[in-house]
DNA sequence: TGAAATGTTGGGGCG
DNA sequence: ACGCCCCAACATTTC
């Protein structure tokens, strides 16, 4: 029998509006999950609980020998999965737990000093070394069903969590993730390594939610890549991407502190604005409302309220401007996208708001600062996603669409846009914020 | 998986 | 023809 436990640790129906856009994707594919398996002889169970309580009281009740169940890689969910062994341990029911979140287990890659890799470089040429991805097992045929009366739960509606339905969201399921990825080999794939960044493309393949949740494993989208093409250029991009995914899973793996402190010591008394300094606060609105007056910044923010996603290019640009130009905690920015993303883990989360602050490991050096009207011109050279998230600025020309506060007033007026009333002008001056940022991890960070 | 400041080079306008 | 200056284009250094 198929069993799924809704543990209030990551899933508690009155805390479920924390995570709505996980909440619908997970409630999706679970439904999809239901349905996909009822001609294999048995059901998906569905119970709410604690792991460590309704798992054993679940195999006392259907008399099994083993449970099997993927394990969980970040800090809490691997203590869980340490907790429910030891409570089946104790009324003689086997726990065997797979690998499957990551394409090898976290701790896998040592150094040769036998420590854990601080740099991705080493580590990739390791994984391509030590690791060959096993492809994926093929799906079964059939499930041993189950008779016993278990207090099983309706798999929860949206509305019943107090939810809105989000039209605009990947789907959830396998069936609607090994489309994406059909979509992505038959499309896009082949141009990756260079559309990747452009915010304007749908360059990327948008599977980082099904990688999240396991709607499709990260080794089936391994061996779909490989067996696609051997070599070439937007291969190796994307395979990359996925290293550096498991990179991710493997600093959180061996060091679960970095979920609240950075891995630089240096920064851990970084002098950021206070949450209840009123300047903080007005930039953290204006952040996260989507109204900075950057208009790539603005555009990401939308994005991610109105979508549960960002492109990563997007997610590096806005994570630079809240750290460095507005001098905002980065595990601020982290909690708001931790609350809003479809693909939101804590693992490629923390990862990369450290990367892109310059406080997390093998981080980029504190001096590299994005300025987000360069980076908007080169990575949406036509304004495409700012016209597409940001409407008010729709009838700028390319010209100005990234700096529409610099824009000749006959332009602006001819585009139905005054600055300060239908999109604001930038919260900060750039030069200025990049220069006090500057100075200030010069004397923070020694 | 930066950007800005600074340095170098070379073409062309001009006295 | 020549030197001077300007500045674009590119390279290097710095943060």
């Amino acid at each position: 029998m198929l069993l799924f436990v809704l543990d209030p640790y990551f899933f508690a129906a009155e805390r479920a509006q924390e995570f709505p856009h996980r909440a619908q994707f997970l409630l999706e594919s679970l439904k999809a999950l239901h349905d996909n398996i009822a001609h294999l002889g048995s059901r998906l169970f569905v119970v709410a609980g604690r792991s460590v309580e309704v798992v054993p009281e679940v195999a006392r009740q259907v008399g099994a020998k083993r449970v099997l169940a993927q394990s969980w890689t970040e800090p809490f969910g691997r203590e869980r999965d340490r907790r429910v062994g030891e409570a089946l341990a104790g009324h003689d029911v086997a726990f065997e737990l797979f690998d499957g979140e990551t394409m090898a287990p976290p701790a896998s890659l040592r150094t040769g000093q036998g420590e854990p890799f601080r740099v991705f470089t080493p580590f990739s040429r390791a994984f391509a070394r030590e690791i060959r991805v096993a492809p994926p097992l093929p799906a079964p045929r059939a499930l041993p069903g189950c008779d016993a009366e278990l207090d099983t739960v309706p798999i929860p509606t949206l509305a019943s969590l107090g939810i809105a339905h989000n039209p605009r969201l990947v789907v959830g399921g396998e069936r609607a993730a090994r489309q994406r990825l059909r979509e992505f080999l038959d499309g896009p794939a082949d141009a990756y390594h260079h559309d990747r960044d452009r915010m304007d493309r749908p360059g990327t393949s948008r599977l980082s939610a099904d990688l999240k949740f396991g709607t499709l494993s990260a080794r089936s989208v391994w061996s779909a890549v490989q067996s696609k093409a051997t070599g070439t250029e937007w291969q190796r991009s994307y395979l990359n991407e996925l290293v550096w995914r498991e990179f991710s899973h493997a600093l959180l793996w061996d060091r679960p502190s970095l979920l609240t402190e950075p891995f630089r010591p240096a920064w851990q008394k970084f002098p950021f604005l206070s949450p209840t300094d009123p300047v903080g606060q007005r930039r953290w609105q204006a952040w996260c409302d989507g109204r900075t007056g950057f208009p790539v910044v603005d555009a990401s923010a939308r994005q991610l309220l109105q979508e549960g996603f960002v492109h990563n290019r997007a997610r590096m640009i806005s994570a630079s401007v809240l750290t460095k130009d507005l001098l905002i905690d980065y595990r601020r920015g982290e909690a708001h996208y931790l609350h809003w993303l479809v693909d939101g883990d804590w693992a490629q989360n923390n990862a990369g708001w450290q990367w892109a602050t310059g406080c997390g490991c093998d981080a980029q050096p504190y001096f590299r600062i994005f300025n987000p009207t360069s980076q908007g011109e080169r990575f949406d050279p036509d304004g495409d996603y700012v016209r597409r998230w940001v409407p008010e600025l729709a009838a700028l020309p390319a010209r100005w669409i990234h700096a529409p506060h610099n824009a000749p007033s006959d332009v602006l007026s001819k585009a139905g846009v005054r600055i300060g009333t239908d999109y604001p002008a930038p919260i900060v001056d750039h030069a200025e914020a990049r220069n006090l940022f500057l100075r200030v991890a010069k004397t923070a960070l020694g």
